[in-house]
DNA sequence: ACCATTCCTGTTATCATATTACATTCATGG
DNA sequence: CCATGAATGTAATATGATAACAGGAATGGT
């Protein structure tokens, strides 16, 4: 095993690496993936996001997690565990399957990436914070994932969770379709 | 391989297995799941639904997918597709994977099981009928899926998808939680 | 400075879920 | 009675996910 010095792969110094308790504070929502933005600046205000928490929490972004941020923040678009394995595996992290289960285990706990269920894959979070009730909409043809928000849509499942007794923990609200740019190959 | 005469698994006369041209009609929806029912009634319902949607339509319901539609309705919690297999391999249908999911395309795609996104499994839809536009409660300890109308919060959802030029073609909508019975034990 | 604890990273092996490709059977309709 | 297409069957393989365990690195106490 290589030891993490062969691999200065961003320009942070290392103590704002590592750091603890967080406070992830909510801000205005990014725009979303459909529709044309500064992506540059989009990917900065993530990664800006998830060093000012590193930097003031228990949230501990390590090498592999904040280039697996990285690599999911390059597009709006989903990828799978082992699309996010070969590219690690290809810059010297490890090549086994926990290697991104983990990392991606991370990410999405701590808000900064989400599961898409529907695809078995994952995207960067936008707008990174906590009780963020996401609800996505999932290009079929391009895998590009727009979030929205869930927050209308569950209030009302939620009165009727409450009619049958259940009580609701986490909700996934995944719309299939076409992005707008497939929209139009698609078809009139 | 062996012929269907040698699995006389139901009582209906052979000329009622096979029939063309479907025509769903609505219903009123059976109990949920989590509400103490008659599930006896319930499982005759749906299954003399599916016999008389045989009787008139494209739909052929074959030995292997009236029993798979069984084994999904003997209970209201999500059955794996090899969970599935394995039951109709022991029946002496096929054993190997393409027969569970063959089977379960058929009956998702005509609206008599549905797929749970978050559990990689299938369940019994209790009022087959077209366009039903479900939601689900999903018990995380007991895999008890109770189906309600999405309908409410995918009209939230749909305008939001407008704005972005966004054109949805079928969504899911799963809740995990806890259902009634489940609740009890696992805290007051 | 040293050690203990804990978290993180890495490995191997295995399991679970799903599909492709192709052969065979059977109801149906000419 | 045969042609056709749908349904069923198989083997082989792809894709997604976890369990179990070993070594390394940061942290905290002394």
């Amino acid at each position: 095993m290589r030891t993490p010095s062969e691999f200065p792969r961003r320009a942070l110094p290392r103590a704002r690496l590592w750091a603890k308790h967080p406070n992830m504070s909510a801000h205005k929502h990014a725009s979303p993936a459909t529709q044309p933005h500064d992506h540059r600046a989009c990917v900065r205000h993530v990664l800006d996001e998830a060093d000012r928490l590193s930097a003031d929490g228990t949230v501990r972004f390590t090498p592999v997690r904040r280039r697996t941020l990285e690599i999911l923040l390059e597009s709006h678009t989903a990828l799978g565990a082992y699309d996010i394995l070969k590219r690690l595996d290809a810059e010297g992290f490890g090549s086994q399957p926990p290697v991104a289960y983990r990392v991606l285990d991370f990410l999405t706990s701590h808000g900064f990436a989400h599961r898409i269920e529907r695809l078995n894959a994952f995207v960067a979070c936008t707008h990174p914070r906590k009780g963020c009730d996401p609800a996505f909409m999932i290009c079929r043809i391009c895998r590009t994932v727009a979030e929205t928000s869930a927050k209308p849509a569950l209030s009302v499942l939620g009165r009727s969770a409450r009619g049958l007794g259940f009580r609701i923990e986490r909700t996934v609200v995944e719309a299939m379709g076409l992005c707008p740019d497939c929209s139009k190959s698609d078809s009139p």
